[in-house]
RNA sequence: AGGGCUAUCGCCAAACGGUAAGGCAACGGACUCUGACUCCGUCAUUUCAAGGUUCGAAUCCUUGUAGCCCUGCCA
């Protein structure tokens, strides 16, 4: 609401290429490598760029990297396109890949070649790396670089034709061996790979690398800002050579910004993959990652993400947010759109011994008192019930409201209720809560005016549904595991995974056998495992606190 | 002979030389058919440090310090 017209550093540069006149029009694009599922972080640029885009009026293209066959499968350009919609992000018509160009990049290629920019290397790779000098130390020219022109078109239109093989040759930029920046030293800007593309099959057998792609495709699509992150600011040296040296009339733009970490949590295409690829979880949708896939299976709505990248905000400062700020999101969210029903996770029954053994009754709750639109429910009611066990106490302590021997609470939309005692077994474990109830107080209110302080939830115990629930932790340290970045291991406690059976559900939820499992979100937010459900996710009464995932390193 | 980038509340993050926004978290208190939600209030005399320029500095200069990135025929 008091939104306070603060804007981001890119949109700072925008605007000042807009008045300047750099651009007349803000084209941005999404350019992902199809080699894995994508994560919250990649949410942040995605959404960054759409809208950006939407913002100034301008375009948004998804576009698929797909310059090295080695990594790439259809399966993945498949979930990736589901996803960037799933959030929002339209792309219409601009569904592109960049292995569409490679006839363009392979004329881009011999124009260098002709202008003197760039030769055939005989180098291996290995000596290459060695020629490149160190950090302190300036490479040294490449023997080859020498070639004539003529000699070089021949000998790339010979990598083209397949007379070499892999790493037998390499076209490089020519540039400056002795740049402090390692990326302007000769960079290779095409290899030979003998081996079958997802888009172009075996029409190629020379793939062009990203330096030499990237700011090609950005120019051929005429995106005007491309966004990349930070390890890429030493690469826009680069950028801006092969822009220049093409002498494409409108070059592209590239600024980069932070990647979106979080706490507690493993992010990063790379660990999540290995965790998958491990089995350490059971898939790229395990809720305890954060991949779109995996927040969309807990519950989380692209609007709910969206926000939260909002409130992140960009810049150019690593920063890790704060998990609770991305729950914060969803239970935003949620808290008004989606019905809250009942469900008792840790049961203890409740008996109302004045009640009429055999009645049963339903009553009318809504669901969900900030949305009338939502409706409501029928819920059974009975003489047995299940409660929350820490909704009993048998010696409360001051300024606890709820049920204690002698104390009268509202069961939820239905009766109040006083409790009279319980029972317990050998070791001392309360079996059972007795209490009366008014039949004057149907529905909640007393018709005497009298007030309690309390109120809680119940699930009438001849409808309880039982429920499996899964609760995932998230909080993870030494405790729970740990992710080693250097040697790759994981070590992981089973306890970060608990499967605690005997949950009672409202049988209003009955009907999906999803809600065989749940997430929590957090204090009484939880969501259903919308994996093989229509609804997305559910929200409860009652604040429990739950968290999931691994941790990282450090 | 290294180069690039970044440092503002516990966590994000504004401020663009004019006297430190906002959100999350936390903590008080009010309200409440869920100890939730909502609502009210508190939460950086100070911006990594030390100097300097200026009437005035988080913003400019200098020198340090800390963190991240770069020596793939990955992206």
């Amino acid at each position: 609401m008091d939104e306070k017209e603060s804007r981001n550093f890119i949109e700072n540069i925008i605007d000042k290429d807009l008045s300047e006149g750099v651009y007349d029009t803000v084209h941005t694009r999404f350019p992902p490598e199809p080699n894995g599922y994508l994560h919250i972080g990649h949410a942040k640029s995605i959404l960054l760029n759409y809208g950006l885009a939407k913002e100034y009026g301008g375009k948004f293209n998804l576009r698929f990297d797909d310059t090295n066959p080695t990594k790439e499968k259809t399966e993945f350009v498949e979930s990736i396109k589901a996803d960037v919609k799933w959030l929002g992000a339209d792309f219409e018509d601009r569904l592109f890949f960049a292995s569409d160009y490679f006839d363009q990049m392979y004329e881009a290629a011999v124009k260098l070649i002709k202008k003197g920019k760039a030769y055939v290397s005989d180098l291996t790779a290995d000596e290459i790396k060695e020629y490149r000098g160190s950090l302190t130390e300036p490479g040294r020219d490449d023997p080859s670089q020498n070639r004539s022109v003529e000699e070089n078109l021949a000998l790339f239109e010979d990598m083209k034709a397949g007379k070499f093989s892999d790493g037998e040759k390499v076209l490089r930029a020519r540039i400056d061996m002795a740049s402090p920046n390692m990326n302007m030293r000769d960079p290779v800007i095409y290899r030979v790979a003998h081996m079958s593309h997802h888009n172009t099959g075996d029409k190629w057998c020379i793939y062009p690398m990203y330096d030499f792609a990237h700011p090609i495709e950005d120019a051929i699509e005429g995106v005007t800002h491309s966004i990349c992150t930070l390890e890429f600011e030493d690469h826009r040296p680069l950028y801006d050579w092969v822009v220049r040296e093409l002498e494409y009339p409108h070059p592209p733009k590239q600024i980069e910004f932070a990647k979106l970490y979080l706490t507690n949590v493993v992010t990063g295409k790379r660990y999540i993959k290995k965790l998958v690829e491990d089995g350490i979880v059971d898939g790229w949708d395990d809720p305890r990652l954060v991949s779109i896939a995996a927040l969309r299976r807990r519950g989380f709505t692209p609007e709910s993400i969206k926000r939260f990248v909002e409130l992140c905000g960009v810049s150019k400062a690593n920063a890790s947010v704060d998990y609770a700020m991305l729950e914060y999101c969803i239970r935003e969210d949620l808290k008004t759109t989606r019905p809250r029903v009942m469900a008792i996770l840790d049961p203890v029954k409740l008996i109302i011994d004045n009640y009429p053994e055999g009645q049963r009754e339903e009553l009318a709750v809504p669901n969900n008192l900030d949305n009338e639109e939502l409706g409501s429910r029928k819920v059974p009611f009975g003489r047995d019930l299940y409660i929350e066990r820490e909704d009993f106490m048998e010696e409360p302590p001051k300024k606890y409201f709820r049920m204690f021997p002698g104390n009268e609470v509202r069961l939820m939309n239905a009766y109040l209720v006083k409790c009279t005692g319980c029972v317990k077994d050998a070791d001392g474990n309360i079996t059972e809560v007795h209490c009366t109830y008014d039949p004057e107080t149907r529905g909640g209110n007393a018709p005497d005016g009298r007030k309690v302080k309390g109120t809680i939830h119940f699930v009438n115990a001849a409808d309880a549904v039982d429920a499996e629930v899964r609760l995932f932790e998230n909080l993870v340290d030494e405790e729970k595991g740990v992710y080693n970045k250097e040697d790759g291991s994981l070590n992981l406690n089973p306890d970060s995974l608990k499967v605690c059976k005997g949950c009672k559900l409202e049988p209003s939820l009955k009907s999906a056998k999803a809600y065989e499992s749940f997430q929590f979100v957090r204090n009484g937010f939880f969501c259903v495992d919308a994996k093989d459900s229509r609804e997305d996710a559910l929200v409860f009464n009652r604040i429990v606190s739950l968290k999931s995932s691994f941790v990282l390193p450090k």
